[in-house]
DNA sequence: CTGTTAGCGCGTTCAG
DNA sequence: CTGAACGCGCTAACAG
């Protein structure tokens, strides 16, 4: 008992068994079991989080909010990586209420209400990232989707073009959704048709990515600007249209949803509908935290956070109007 | 109890007591607490990954690998990230061990012995990855950089080159110093001088390679090839000398440790020594689990990846020699 | 085939 | 200031 007292400084302990406490600590290598005391307190200190791609600097970043703000507070964090199945992020929830994770931070793999109850249900609280669960009741921290690209296909708009394709990643994924929701709005506002050809889903990839936008090129007559969903299908998008000779921005505008880091070495670099990922992870964790500790109690919250458009170099005019608008 | 030999499938239940057991479990919504579980079994089939760069695709690679192995036995992988910091690394050893994780896979921060001996006191076994620890006596794999760097030294010399540049990473750390030496076995075996100014340390970063990249471009006479001693540095280093207006391959060689995602649009690509990243990841789990299954008992191992070079279109002949080697 | 006893390592509670 | 009793949820080892 005095050794419990004096690993967790509480209660009373005279400096001679403090000191001879610490001295057998050090002496034996004793490490204190975390199980056991877990057991006893029925809290881990650890949040989950579960996110679709590990690979993507998107989440990474977003990531790295969430152990920032855990580890200040005392939490661990357990990173499952579900790559966008929802058969593995099952088994994830699984084991993580196995472990008894105090919460769970989750990019769902698909926008369907199921999962999320099935954790909120045993009594585990969530925050859902950068998606939204439309039948769920549950706290959500995600970007604009709908707005950021309603503002960036405005501004392609702006700069003359008419035929601007959309490449987009699952239907099932909100963000796929609300980017080409966003997408419509602008275009219909313009009175642009928006043709079902220049709409395309597929998976969040590079590789899905070079398909698409192999398939816009082939197109006639062809669109003039591609606005990739997300980074990595805009990487795909950059080298189908390089690999074609199709030159970025003067004969093809390419614009992108999410920060693509400088260690992809693009030029030029795109125009971009940047999210704020670090705080997203980090907005995401103090709300969790908050629910843990019994502050906020009130209805479930969805903070939806503003997102900003950077012009880069790989936006212009279409072509036919460039001699003009130049 | 009888719940309990349900739910492990062991000893003997009546059909009706089975069934009544799951309808129960359904009903409840009732989720086995692994915590005491492992309390009492005393293993957690939980493995620990700690690497030191979780954004960099090697680990990421390496990863995968070891996930892959680890679920197919049943282990669960706990992911740690270091940031090549040996604090953050000592901190992570000490929550993984109050979890009682079952063993530990470790890029080490640093080749020290220190935290290798530290976990292993404790009675958990380590498999150490990519580096060696040369005091420690522990279970190692890794690829065979000198040898890797020897014959990617020996390829640029047999195209030409006298002044060949390496771009290495943290001194402490083994492979950036193995790097090292199979450059200068190379040099020296070619009866060329390995020039203390051609030899760079710093982060194994994109930053530290565009730096030291820079340096050698301001040199006079300047080197005809760079070696990055991985892919990060590579990318950094790539771009140094694309914004310098250097061409590659025909002005300057780059070549580089680890491969490089197609994902990140290097053109040309660049000629790599590559490490069997997955491979390195699954042997080692393979032989972490066969040392907690008891089934190997002997010495400790050094498993030696080889490593593959691939020649691709960044690496030329020096542009004096260029006419006559072509 | 099913139930009882006991203990994993810890912290809460309450007596010294 | 320190310790004894007890229980967290589970399973090994027995008894029935």
């Amino acid at each position: 008992m005095t050794v419990s007292r004096v690993l967790n400084n509480s209660g009373y302990v005279s400096m001679d068994a403090r000191r001879r406490v610490e001295a057998a600590i050090a002496e034996l290598g004793y490490v204190p079991n975390t199980l056991a005391r877990s057991l006893r307190s029925k809290r881990t200190r650890t949040l989950a989080l579960v996110l679709s791609d590990i690979t993507n600097p998107f989440f990474t970043t977003v990531a790295r909010g969430v152990e920032d703000v855990a580890n200040e507070r005392g939490f661990n964090v357990i990173l499952c990586n579900t790559d966008e199945s929802e058969e593995k992020q099952c088994r994830y929830l699984i084991t993580l209420l196995q472990k008894r994770v105090d919460g769970v931070l989750l990019v769902p793999a698909r926008s369907t209400p199921g999962p999320v109850a099935w954790v909120q249900d045993r009594g585990v609280p969530v925050v859902v990232i950068d998606r939204r669960v439309p039948a769920a009741s549950v706290d959500v921290v995600r970007g604009d989707s709908e707005r950021g690209a309603y503002s960036l296909v405005k501004l392609l708009i702006e700069l003359g073009h008419k035929r601007i394709a959309v490449l987009s990643g699952p239907e099932g994924v909100s963000t796929a959704a609300d980017r080409v929701a966003g997408y419509r709005r602008a275009m219909a506002e313009a009175g642009l048709c928006c043709d079902g050809t220049l709409i395309r889903h597929d998976a969040f990839s590079q590789a899905s990515g070079y398909r698409m936008a192999q398939q816009m090129l082939q197109l006639s007559p062809r669109p003039t600007a591609l606005f990739a969903a997300n980074n990595f299908i805009a990487i795909g998008a950059y080298k189908a249209v390089q690999d074609a000779a199709v030159r970025i921005p003067d004969d093809m505008t390419v614009v992108t949803f999410d920060e693509i880091p400088v260690s992809f070495v693009l030029d030029p670099f795109l125009t971009v509908a940047a999210q704020p990922a670090y705080d997203m992870g980090k907005q995401a964790t103090e709300l969790l935290l908050e629910r843990l500790s019994g502050e906020a109690t009130d209805g479930y919250r969805e903070i939806v956070l503003p997102i900003e458009i950077i012009v880069r170099r790989s936006s212009g005019p279409p072509p036919e109007t460039a001699g003009l608008a130049r």
